[in-house]
DNA sequence: TGAGCCCTCGCCATTTTTGGGGAGTTGAAA
DNA sequence: TTTCAACTCCCCAAAAATGGCGAGGGCTCA
């Protein structure tokens, strides 16, 4: 089952490809629904899903994301998890369950979080209507094939979206990233510049340099992109 | 042979339990070489490995992890990456490769790059002296493996490390989330507040409470700390 | 129904950062 | 050997952020 579709994905070249391989998944993992979601640094998005265009534009209007305890949870956790597990409690969560299951979502369901590099976050989700018994075996035998599964989409999304135009690349010389670091750690300048042993003014080089390798507009932005694309010793 | 280590690692308690099954599957795997090394954001560390004191200090004091070309492309890339395909070329970064083999890490390696929570980022390896051929199939027969190897350690190595106590769990309110999204994006406060349609006092307000969420010092510090906790939705 | 969080707005003084200039040494790559 | 990037230091004036004061309405959960 894996390796037919690790085969499919392999021949894989745009993402009209990989949408088709994606929703293809669900036949193959034998569940109703499949999602793979991306969210890069920039905001740009990538999303491959078999749920409805109505639950999904309602999702966005709603902004569900926020409270989602699905996305919350993955956001926070590294392994991957089984909707039962979470805390459904408060009223908005409450009804936002409710329709999820009248847009036809499902009952239960398994997401797997995915990290890449630049901050990139995705979520690879099965869903379907299933007993609770029968969707433990189902989660229990599966869960390699599931983590495997998302690894290489999330591969094959980045792969396909960043080309080899790796055009990001940029590299910050150690003291640059000293400076930065010091400045996300919380030190003002006077207090870096001491941590580091060096002049403000010293320290007001690196930083501007930084903000200039970056393309970055103010520290508060240098700080963050060199972040997303952890290019800091504390990212 | 993955399934006796799940096994093991599933009694696995604390972090010297870890590295012992971590260190046992170099023998499992067949390798010469097996290090998983991970990094929070907080600086915190953690490593299991079977190469050599002397060179694991001589790593830390030349503070090789800046030229390594390994963990450099590791930090930037989402899939696992055979030595091979590295650029080893420069200076420095070949008399660091010189040395690394004399102290017998081996003349091949292969690297899983792995990312958590909060900006937690990891690197699984295995490493050893063997002709190419001969680790071409090996990494191909095994990526899928080491992948999922990689991925269990370090859920373990989060479950012991952070327990229970998932003490940093901050939340922020939407209107807290986009103040300090905006500041990560570059724009100074009067641009910020004027894209979020809300007085340049008001964003302040939200910033300086998000700020006191994040026990966070300045802006700067503050916007850090949130993406390094995924609470940006730019990261 | 009250406690508590969230959203919204204003002013003033002080501190910090930023933008604009320059200048000299070292070491590595081409 | 020349070029280029990295590291270090300095001044001044303008712009931006911070700290501290205060105020009211809306929502949710216990």
């Amino acid at each position: 089952m894996l390796e037919s579709f690790l085969e499919r994905l392999e021949g894989v070249e745009t993402l009209s490809d990989l949408d088709a391989a994606i929703l293809s998944l669900s036949s193959e993992l034998d569940v109703e629904h499949v999602v793979y979601h991306s969210v890069k640094s920039t905001g740009e998005q990538y999303a491959a899903l078999t749920y409805s265009d109505e639950w999904v534009a309602r999702y966005l209007e709603k902004d569900y994301a926020r409270i989602d305890p699905v996305v919350q949870a993955c956001i926070r956790r590294f392994h991957p998890i089984d909707w039962k597990r979470l805390n459904w409690s408060g009223k908005a969560v409450k009804s936002f369950l409710h329709e999820a299951i009248d847009s036809g979502i499902g009952n239960q369901g398994f997401s797997v979080p995915i990290r890449g590099p630049s901050g990139q976050f995705a979520l690879f989700t099965v869903s379907g209507s299933e007993k609770d018994d029968r969707w433990a075996t189902y989660t229990q035998e599966r869960s390699r094939e599931l983590i495997l599964a998302s690894h290489y989409v999330n591969q094959k999304a980045l792969e396909i979206e960043c080309g080899s135009d790796q055009l990001e690349i940029v590299s910050l010389s150690p003291r640059e990233t000293d400076a930065l670091t010091m400045l996300a750690l919380g030190f003002n300048r006077a207090q870096a510049a001491e941590s580091l042993s060096i002049s403000e003014h010293t320290l007001r080089v690196y930083i501007e340099s930084a903000r200039f390798k970056l393309a970055a507009s103010n520290t508060t932005h240098a700080v963050a992109r060199a972040m997303n694309q952890g290019l800091l010793n504390i990212c």
